[in-house]
RNA sequence: GCGCGAGUAGCUCAGCUGGAUAGAGCGUCGGCCUCCGGAGCCGAAGGUCGUGGGUUCGAAUCCCGCCUCGCGCGCCA
């Protein structure tokens, strides 16, 4: 799998038990803080120092005089600092790494933990009021990388968009489109309390008039909802078609009224005994599963007497379990972080065995806009603020997307304009994109086939350098890099160790020469050239990020 | 007031779930710069990991208190 570690791992197990370790012997191997150090460590001196009382380092030193060192492709081992034990490959067992990636090409990475597994990831999940804005693009981008991710581990998954079709918000988008209506025939214009100001209502509303001629007076309110929505459903369909997000099942939060989800939902609540009338009101002993304070479920007659968003929140999860995901992730700004009590309590109310840690979430911090050295003022309610559409017309899908994931969900987000459209080395997806270019343009300089490389009869242990050593060990690390990704679902690691790799990648490039080079080395410099062009590529497909050929 | 998140180099941020002398990019300073591919390369300086305690062989990481900032706290969604 990777550069020795293996083979490494296997030999501690043995001499581990031939020293009296107690089972299981489970040794970490980690790489070293400083190459100095040699190229894996491990501490398992250190642990198993308490049960066979006696000090690390003695302990150490007797493992490594039980280990075959040479079988493992150890060079050198020696003790360490408080017990660490340090590992030297020789160099034919650092650069076996290259023939994995070369065979596994396009699959570099890829792994099998999730075992074929559902699961439905839901993101983005707006409401259809307004054009997606720059919160919508970090979740759209992390939504996506967080299901790639897990689809290289072997999930079987689907992409989700919740509509909220339903409830006050698109009352007030229908009211709102309504007066914009009336005001083109001469009205005064009111827009209603929580109603929308965006100039995209305005244009709505010439569009409706446009194809309504028979109501040009605004007074078919149905009419106009239906329109507005399924304009604006347009236009965030566009938006992100322009990131390249695509969804494999929308869900209409409408439904589960017409499937009367929602009412067995209640009704089946009603049956837990979970629930209770109070000021003409019907709550849900939310407190019981965790909430600070119980919820209403349905609001008393004098406010309406209809259910709270969060009943058919529940119906809804309800539908993801039943039609077959038994693991659910949902991502979602941090805003709605109190919402995350609040349907697991509901699910656990129904007590229909439902894991009480469903659905997971990963939830993201705000974003700002960065533009010319100052921040771009977010005014929803005057609808001036940025969106998707703007941000990646002025700097390229790659660079959005890139911005969006470089960061852990949990960081607030500032997004520099002027950054991710400069042309040069300091911009990270540039520089990512550049050192991937810069290696097919060593195969194109030396009208080298990459893709027909083969590694037979090729002597890679003469790739000594210590640039070689170190790229080659970062891009052994891959794959185990991608699992830790997708297990924590943090995409921004991805991005980071790109980064690293592409610095690495820079430095050899500058260093050492491939073309002009004498036989064996030329041909070994190509190999790893090759696999730098792969695990890079493999690495922005994770992020939905291209790799270009050329800059 | 309560809940969640953040606080790490001048700036923007990583830190692999407890390991060694805490890293990267930008910026600053000093050197190179007819090199497959370009505004690039090499090196250096720069840190009380917000703060005070605790846990242990060992803490940026885990526990408790406090400080600062962001978000949330409706019979809105």
């Amino acid at each position: 799998m990777n550069d020795g570690a293996d083979r490494i791992r296997a030999a501690l197990i043995g001499a581990a038990r031939s020293i009296g370790a107690h089972e299981p012997v489970e040794p970490l191997l980690e790489r070293p803080r400083d190459p100095a150090f040699g190229d894996w460590a491990t501490n398992l001196a250190m642990t198993l120092a308490r049960p066979l009382r006696r000090k690390p380092a003695d302990i150490a030193r007797a493992l490594i005089d039980a280990m075959q060192l040479e079988d493992a492709g150890v060079a050198d081992a020696t003790v360490a600092g408080p017990g660490f034990i340090n590992f030297r490959l020789d160099t034919a067992a650092v650069a076996s790494a290259l023939p994995v990636i070369l065979q596994h090409d396009t699959a570099y990475g890829r792994s099998n933990h999730g075992a074929g597994a559902r699961v439905v990831v839901e993101f983005v999940s707006a409401n259809p009021t307004g054009p997606l804005h720059v919160g919508h693009g970090r979740q759209a981008a992390l939504g996506d990388a967080i299901s790639t991710l897990l689809e290289w581990t072997d999930w079987n998954v689907s992409r989700e968009f919740y509509y909220n079709d339903g409830g006050t918000q698109i009352a007030n988008l229908a009211l709102s489109t309504q007066a914009r209506i009336r005001e083109l025939r001469g009205d005064a214009l009111v827009i209603p309390e929580g109603g929308y100001h965006g100039a995209y209502i305005r244009e709505i509303a010439e569009s409706y008039v446009a194809e309504h001629p028979e109501d040009i007076a605004g007074d078919d309110l149905d009419a106009i909802r239906r329109h507005a929505v399924s304009a604006l459903r347009r236009e965030q369909d566009l938006d992100l078609q322009a990131f390249g997000v695509r969804f494999d099942t929308y869900y209409l939060e409408s439904s589960l009224y017409t499937d009367h989800r929602v009412d067995g939902t209640v009704q089946r609540l009603i049956e837990s005994g979970q629930t209770y009338e109070s000021d003409d009101a019907l709550y849900l002993r939310t407190t019981a599963f965790g909430d600070d304070k119980d919820r209403v479920m349905r609001r008393s007659a004098a406010r309406g007497g209809d259910y709270t968003y969060f009943v058919p929140d529940v119906a809804y999860h309800v539908t993801k379990w039943e039609r077959g995901f038994h693991r659910g992730i949902n991502v979602q700004g941090a805003d709605h972080h109190s919402t995350v009590t609040r349907v697991r309590a509901g699910l656990q109310a129904l007590d229909m065995g439902i894991p009480e840690g469903y659905p997971e979430y990963a939830l993201h911090q705000m974003v700002t806009v960065m533009r010319s050295g100052e921040e771009v003022k977010i005014s929803k309610r005057a609808g001036s603020y940025v969106t998707v559409r703007d941000l990646i017309d002025e700097v390229g899908r790659d660079a959005v997307r890139y911005f969006f994931l470089m960061l852990k969900p949990e960081s607030q987000l500032t997004f520099d304009v002027d950054l991710a459209r400069t042309q040069s080395e300091e911009n990270p997806v540039y520089r990512i994109q550049m050192a991937h270019a810069r290696m097919c343009g060593i195969f194109r300089q030396g009208e080298v086939d990459a893709a027909a490389l083969r590694t037979d009869g090729v002597d890679l242990a003469v790739l000594t350098t210590f640039e070689e050593r170190e790229l080659i060990k970062q891009l052994a690390d891959f794959p185990g890099v991608v699992t830790g990704a997708a297990r924590a679902l943090e995409p921004h690691r991805i991005a980071n160790w790109l980064l690293e790799t592409a610095g690495l990648a820079h430095r050899w490039y500058h260093e050492h020469h491939v073309l002009d080079q004498p036989e064996p080395v030329r041909a070994a410099r190509l190999v790893l050239a090759r696999a730098v062009q792969i695990v890079i590529r493999n690495g922005l497909a994770i992020l939905g990020v291209s790799a270009p050929e050329r800059m």
